[in-house]
DNA sequence: AATGAATGAGGGTTCATTCAT
DNA sequence: TATGAATGAACCCTCATTCAT
């Protein structure tokens, strides 16, 4: 059996804290309350965890190694660099939006808290901004990101802007949907806000005669980058 | 006189409680070990400020006031939005580069702090962020940003961007230079990380019939934005 | 058979918890450590013993019991006060020397708890005393112990030699050998640590007129202890 | 003034402390309970002492320090290694019968607590034990006290026994007057237990004719040592 | 205005002990 | 009989805050 009666006890305590440490900060919330949620006792909740710490650093790791898991089965199927960094953009968002309680504990919390860099959850959460950079160094050596660009900087302003977004929806409650902006995201990030004159979103349209028909050989478009 | 007896006691207080807070949590300063550091009573400092907490919200308002005041100067020279978007980046990152306690503290404590919220502090910081939606949606106006674009994302990109590197350059210390970060990152968001295959260098070779001239009319391109 | 399964757990229970309570103090020392140095459950140490301090008295008891076992063989065939008192000194200092655990604990932890008078164990160790004073009370019988001595304080003494050496013994690693303290402890207490000036060897020299002749009856010693 | 508010609070505390240190363990004491005979907050006992057992470590410090001043005043009228060494003993005696909770303390907790011996209290305790050891070369240099004999074993038997004593009056209320033991003592240390057939408390009653007269010249005592 | 002194309120953590299996 | 699991009950200690001087 995939759970037996520990680990329920032990998910169901994880689930507990996890409402409470999002609503209220770490320092204010008691083992008590998280206990009492949990219907179990104090010293319970000190049988699954070491200490209050512990526990809070507990629940990052399991929801992330999750979604890790889930992540990494459909990445395989992408190729492609920019279509890859648009799936990890898409899955940031979709499991922060899908986990407000989570999210909310990650960027109001965790993100900031130095000792939870030392953190096996955070290691884990360091592996796809690792993914991340990797897609992103793909690209430019495929062709499709421009060279002379700071990948660090690019993963930097995926990443805040994510980061940005779930922040305010947490603490405005705006914007109210979070995975609305993976497609907003990729194309400010892959085109940028400046219009282009001779810019890049031009579709061309040809109106061909009515007895030409555009054959797949008519059309060979050429990557020739700066 | 601007700074009597009274004012400087309390500016020594708010100095040394910034050093303090930018370097512990919240709950782990103590009011005697900042009073330690101000050689003053811990009483004394409850004479200036009500609660602990009301101390924590008065350091970043007197800086973000100063730093607002300097920037009020600047901007109006500065024209195009272009140019007064990156003002503000520039600004944004100029100070929190000099200001690296101030920074510390912004980023990794207040930020997400709830509370904070309702502070003349935080207001101050929210105008400046107000600025930055002005110029964006003034380059938009202007045409230099692109119409279809939601100005608060923009908006959210440049600051997620400065603060994801911000909290970097705190916790791992790297970069080493915010500052340097302005071009790179108003490059990036004006034009975008994505080579043009359809861009400026675009080629496409219709090999089309003999028969098929090429005129004018059939070429007629439009802007059609995602 | 004297030891079936049951009683070997419980013995093996009992010598590692010995082990423990010798290095910790009773509060410090905890049922897990023991329960897990006797590789037995927690719970399984309390099916051998009430309580905690079940157990603790329950150490003594057996290693006292076999000590005083070995030295009633002994005992019979010594003859004399003073050789009997010297085998019980020795005895002391023996078991104390052999089984350090053993007297650190009783040196240490027991002599000092109030709870353990109450115990069988203190009155095996107690009988023992009680023997030593018989011992004292013949050898002022038997006129080799001063009359006018008080017995008690003779115990007092011999008990309270042996005991706070085996205190430094234990905390201070000094003397090295206990056993080695037998015959001075004996010559110190039998004969004092004074010089005699008017000692043993002492003569007068009485010039008497010669007309007095010294007769027996002039001459009656008694004894006249201070 | 020599007491202050502040010392006079310290004193308090430290008086109520020992009366309920020598009635419990120090595990069983509670601040609370100390806080509440001393009419103070718990916070207020923390306030003049770190922690509980830096507070437990303060009490035989204050009592110690004025035992031993009010005792330097003393010895240097005593000349002679036996009114020295007996002075001593006496000093130890009278200390414990008149201070039974400071005695209680120290016999039954302190001397065996291993981290007491890191503590100043027991550095000024030891002091006193080391005049002792001093009385004792002395009197072996002196040659009031045999030269072959071990002068810690002397030490050991002389404190050993006032230990034994004081530990059985607290334990079972008996003797009832600790400083009846002084001479007791110190004549059984002096010229031990044994009986002295050609010893030296022999004392010869001379049954004199009526007209001799016994003249200083006729008794003229020799030493000649064995 | 400045502070020494006092404290109320609170929470994390530890374990001996129990009990159902 | 053995034990895994659960918990009740305690307590030390910290600090922000107050107030009389």
């Amino acid at each position: 059996m995939a759970t037996d009666a520990k680990t329920t006890r032990r998910n169901n305590i994880l689930e507990k804290a996890l409402a409470i440490f999002a609503k209220k900060t770490f320092q204010e919330t008691t083992i008590a309350e998280i206990s009492k949620a949990a219907r179990v006792s104090e010293a319970t909740v000190y049988e699954y965890f070491k200490t209050k710490e512990e526990l809070l650093f507990a629940i990052p790791e399991k929801i992330t190694r999750e979604a890790i898991e889930e992540f990494e089965k459909v990445l395989p199927y992408l190729t492609g660099a920019e279509s890859r960094v648009r799936a990890i953009v898409q899955a940031y968002l979709t499991l922060y939006h899908n986990n407000p309680e989570y999210s909310s504990l990650v960027m109001l919390q965790l993100k900031t808290n130095r000792r939870f860099l030392q953190t096996r959850a955070y290691k884990l959460i360091q592996s796809i901004a690792g993914r991340l950079l990797d897609c992103i160094n793909d690209g430019i050596t495929e062709g499709v990101f421009k060279k002379n660009t700071d990948p660090y900087l690019i993963r930097a302003m995926l990443l805040g802007t994510i980061e940005h977004l779930c922040i305010r929806w947490h603490l405005f409650g705006r914007p109210s949907n979070l995975a609305d902006y993976v497609d907003p995201i990729m194309d400010l990030t892959f085109n940028g806000m400046r219009t282009r004159p001779a810019g890049k979103n031009l579709s061309i349209h040809l109106h061909l005669p009515r007895d030409v028909t555009l054959t797949h050989e008519m059309l060979s478009p050429e990557d020739n980058h700066s």
